[in-house]
DNA sequence: GAGTTACGCTACGACCCGTAGCGGAATAGT
DNA sequence: ACTATTCCGCTACGGGTCGTAGCGTAACTC
């Protein structure tokens, strides 16, 4: 058969490298930050997985998103445009949803919550960042269409909770925490479970709205949307 | 091409329809309309087409998403369950996700806002209405999965917003109008676009936050938290 | 009856799925 | 170097769904 001369390794800075939960969890050469569930491989003993392959795959998964969209994106079309064999993606991920969890999650990660002096402006300056996250083609229709196969596959449920939902909490606390240092809040209740549960009301508060504004009342959010919520927010009904 | 075996046609219409919403589906017996398609029919000239045939295939998609999800919905899987033609339900609907918005939209007409006596017990009631309605697998797939495929398809965006969305807004108006007359809310400002502006907000913010719990988070939606819920929306941030 | 439209049914090429098997490439242990 | 192991690209496959075309027939209007 002609052997075709293969290229080997492309010369790409491989950095992002999201392990997978599934069967044969491989990993290659962490090269740069791996989040949360990293164990400490002892490297096995054959070939590694190629970190190249991983970050060439995630790349060309956002980009056929952006491009097709979801329901024409298919697990083909990724092997090719990653330059890499279907069976190889395979290898790494079950299903079309588990490899957009991964390609858009990192993307969430992005959001951060730089101090803008009192907690009114805080919020306005996270809706308004998170919205900006939510025009992206390539995370306004994978978070949904992953949300949704979700709701009748555990694994990716959860899946779907540690690499994306849980991890943005982390703005709500920090939010939180910089409010009662400036007063704006009351500290902690005694009971730590409730304070557990009104970080998690306020980020589905937070979050849902933004979400529900963006893409399913499919209507703007801008300074003025976000100022107004924000109004909603720390005044109640009455002020709005 | 041997003896063209052709079955009776009523043998084998109805019999794999099965539960649905508990109405039988007799083979000739006209029923209502489609929601949300052609208004009136100036009844025209050949043929019409069969309201039965609708009935069964909204049916059987509702149940088949019950039964397999989204993902693993085919059109030819709820054609054989309706007992139509694979060409009688593409003459219907183009795609997957139209055939879905209309199966699932009459569903979320079922939402209603009886007085409780106060705009705190409307609101949690609501909330709990909206909950128990998005527990149903039939609704939590679709929903989802629909607005997932909408951010890329104008048209069906559209059809969303006007089958499903747009529609449960009623609520919000409805709720506020009752507490203003109760004085537990202001009255409408003088800029009519103002009011309606305030509206959309707390319908976002009220339908996205169940949503939010209930899908993304996936978290229970009980009372417990239908009144933590309540008392941020109401008292703001401060109160909760 | 004539005209028109919908229906059930079959058949079709195109595409995607997920897996198997191959020879070869990259690593670790000896 | 040599071997064992694991990954890689590639080809091929049976099975399924897609969306459409064409046929003869059924149901309804004029």
């Amino acid at each position: 058969m002609g052997a075709r001369v293969r290229k080997g390794v492309r010369g790409w800075v491989s950095v992002i490298h999201l392990t997978g939960v599934g069967v044969p969890v491989g990993v290659g050469v962490p090269v740069g930050m791996v989040p949360a569930m990293a164990p400490s491989t002892p490297q096995r003993r054959g070939r590694p997985r190629s970190a190249a392959a991983d970050r060439a795959i995630l790349d060309a998964t956002r980009a056929a998103l952006v491009e097709v969209g979801w329901s024409r994106l298919t697990m083909s079309h990724v092997a090719i445009r990653a330059g890499v064999a279907k069976t190889t993606l395979y290898r790494r991920w079950g299903a079309k949803s588990e490899l957009v969890v991964d390609a858009v999650a990192v993307l969430f990660d992005e959001l951060e919550l730089p101090d803008r002096g009192s907690l009114r402006a805080d919020i306005e300056g996270v809706v308004l960042s998170f919205a900006a996250l939510l025009e992206r083609p390539e995370t306004k229709t994978a978070l949904m269409a992953v949300i949704a196969e979700s709701t009748s596959d555990e694994a990716l449920r959860v899946r779907v909770r540690e690499a994306i939902v849980d991890r943005q909490k982390r703005l709500v606390v920090e939010g939180r925490v910089r409010a009662q240092a400036r007063g704006e809040l009351p500290p902690d209740p005694a009971d730590g479970d409730e304070t557990r549960r009104v970080i998690d009301l306020i980020f589905d508060v937070i979050a849902g709205a933004v979400v529900h504004r963006a893409l399913v009342s499919d209507g703007v959010v801008d300074s003025g949307w976000a100022a107004r919520f924000t109004t909603l927010l720390l005044g109640g009904l009455g002020a709005a």
